[in-house]
DNA sequence: GCTTGACCTGGAGTTCACTCCAGCAAGTAG
DNA sequence: CTACTTGCTGGAGTGAACTCCAGGTCAAGC
């Protein structure tokens, strides 16, 4: 598979599996009369890199995680602690997200009244602000 | 109020606080004597805007509030819309995170299957190797 | 055999959201 | 009064994660 495959079959950018590549997330591949030549579980493990930055882990803690994982089983321990803080990291992230919404409702709520007494009185007087 | 009581009642640094009056997210304050003077609604309207960042909204969109919200209640629709899109967006982001976690417990329950046969492995060789 | 398009490298540039700094003025404690 | 703290401005610097570019190689289609 070639470079622009893979960026295909991913949606990250050439660029972006190049600069990948230079942190370190992902192992050089294959070259085939120069050009990058990726197997098929590169597939995967971009597609799990993704999940970790959709969580928002730092590049750099990526990094970490393939360095790990380089180590094979040896590594696992390491690896399922850094998923599990990780893991306490997206609740918290979806609680916070869940307050969000709630005030969100709120608000959206209050402009809906705001703009019926505004098209009630329509343009007489115009002076009751909140944010 | 100083800018440093409101950078200690908020959380956002003082040089975060100048930041965001010059993108127009918050109003130039009175002066006194040269230095900022809020007034406590500024509070609120900081909190807001850290709950909006929360949610994932770009300053610069912030800003496009801001805008509207000195409009007073005639861009009370047009607020109400940007939440609403915003809400969306949080729905959204809360669902992917939710796939997250699920997945993340997938991997994390995988690794703890591994440590276990690594862990027996491990015993078996100590066992030879002991003297 | 020539053109087109994908790919290569090293390095520079971009965006976002701050954060820090120099050099100065004003308020507060002892 | 002196020293310390807080605040001021304009502008430079930072870090993360890309994104773009020049100038070149290589292979495939016509």
């Amino acid at each position: 598979m070639k470079i622009g495959d893979v960026a295909r079959r991913t949606g990250l950018s050439i660029d972006t599996l190049r600069y990948y590549e230079k942190l370190g997330l992902i192992d050089p591949p294959w070259r085939q009369a120069g050009r990058r030549a990726y197997d098929e579980n590169i597939i995967a493990w971009l597609s799990f890199i993704k999940m970790l930055k959709a969580t928002g882990m730092p590049l750099a803690d990526v990094e970490t995680y393939a360095r790990l994982r380089r180590d094979g089983d040896r590594s696992s321990a390491e690896r399922r602690v850094m998923l599990e803080q990780q893991r306490e990291a997206v609740l918290q992230k979806i609680a916070e997200l869940t307050e969000c919404v709630e005030l969100l409702d709120y608000k959206i709520k209050n402009y809906a009244e705001i703009e019926a007494r505004y098209r009630a009185e329509d343009g007489r007087k115009d002076q009751h602000d909140e944010h």
